[in-house]
DNA sequence: ATAAAAAGATAGTAACGCTATCATAAATAA
DNA sequence: TTATTTATGATAGCGTTACTATCTTTTTAT
């Protein structure tokens, strides 16, 4: 049996849905390759438009502009993850075991998933890490958030939130915890390999060491409520 | 009695020293208040000219790029911060009562202070809260890093963290918490103000509800090591 | 076979991110 | 005081970025 994996896209992120077209998928699969590689800041659509072998028109009759494409494939990246959240949780009784699993897929790199072939999610694990903030650090972000840009985000902020309720019902702020582990789980992995000594991790920089502090950071926080 | 607070800059940060001249002291002035009011990507070289009545080589005399004098006001800030945490933590006995003194200047925004006549430390708050991770989430991490010019904010999540182990010396994470308290500290109070359902703080949208959250995850963590 | 949609090709434009040069004004040293 | 460095101002130029526009060719659906 093989499966492939849709994923229904906010249809204000893109002018033609790059999943239709050959070239819309070429589009993603480039541009996840290419930002991962120089950086969103040096990343043009002419480098992408090159690499591809098309135009720069050819790119901009499917994003207005690279902004809108980071959103787009951060997005996605989020859908996935809350799908691969739910997915591997499902059927499991105690919140405290679900609740770490879910720090467990937030923290450590996922392998390539083959129900999605023109997405790359390791690479893309890796600009989530290094560039998922710059989607809403922006002085467009009410707009952006206006066109409910950050609604897959917001969703797996919710569903890691509820899973910190189900484990403590009482505790005051499931969704800043869930913001905290999630922004840490990407954080503590950059500074661990490109700032070691803002971390604990320095001597021994694995992603499971970032899994046991976060652990720790939330249940310990959790079962004090 | 009025004392002027001088702080010293890496030199690799400038290409002339800014606080020796005018002009100089004229570029940190405006950029603070043009990054401030534009976002870091729409601000440039250019507008700031305008805004000052110079031209853009003069700019180009005392920074290379406007990514270094974003790292050298945010630098600047962390600085200045980390004299603030000292002073104002300094003859304090208990760890507990320093380390919430240290939350509490984190989240809360600055007044200006006026022994620094020409920075505005609570526009440079608001950057930090909005630019400050695009200091290092670039590329060029690793070179920017050789050059120290991340050592002041090094040095800060080492204050934070000494002051943690202060408090419970068998914790094992503290330098992973500081920076966690730090980027927290800003993140929740972005997320307060622009993308709110991703806090708990959506209803009474107060720094001080910020306070009570890293509070509680702080002293939750280190009571429990 | 025909129409519509998508892609390719080319051109153009304002702004950005610089580098270079030359003139002038102000500070300082001989 | 004169000479000389140092800082600033003014202008020009260049390759790239971030688009917009137009026209032609190819592919796909009816």
């Amino acid at each position: 049996m093989k499966l492939q994996l849709q994923i229904k896209m906010n249809e204000g992120l893109f002018l033609r849905n790059p999943e239709n077209t050959e070239l819309g998928r070429s589009i993603i699969k480039h541009s996840i390759q290419l930002i991962a590689q120089y950086g969103f800041e040096v990343f043009t659509f002419k480098k992408l438009a090159d690499d591809i072998g098309t135009t720069e028109s050819g790119i901009y009759r499917y994003f207005e502009n690279k902004h809108l494409l980071l959103i787009y494939i951060i997005a996605w990246y989020w859908c996935w993850l809350e799908y691969q959240i739910i997915f591997q949780t499902n059927n499991i009784v105690d919140p405290i075991v679900k609740l770490k699993k879910v720090i467990k897929l937030l923290a450590t790199t996922v392998e390539d998933d083959e129900s999605t072939s023109y997405v790359n999610e390791s690479l893309l694990h890796q600009i989530i890490i290094s560039e998922g903030s710059k989607a809403y650090l922006t002085k467009q972000v009410a707009e952006d958030n206006k066109h409910q840009f950050f609604k897959p985000y917001k969703e797996l902020c919710a569903v890691v939130g509820n899973i910190i309720l189900e484990c403590s019902p009482k505790y005051k702020y499931p969704r800043s915890l869930a913001t905290t582990v999630i922004e840490m789980a990407h954080f503590q992995n950059f500074f661990m390999n490109n700032l070691p000594s803002l971390t604990d991790f320095g001597n021994n920089k694995t992603e499971s060491n970032i899994v046991l502090f976060l652990n720790d950071l939330v249940f310990s926080t959790i079962k004090n409520a």
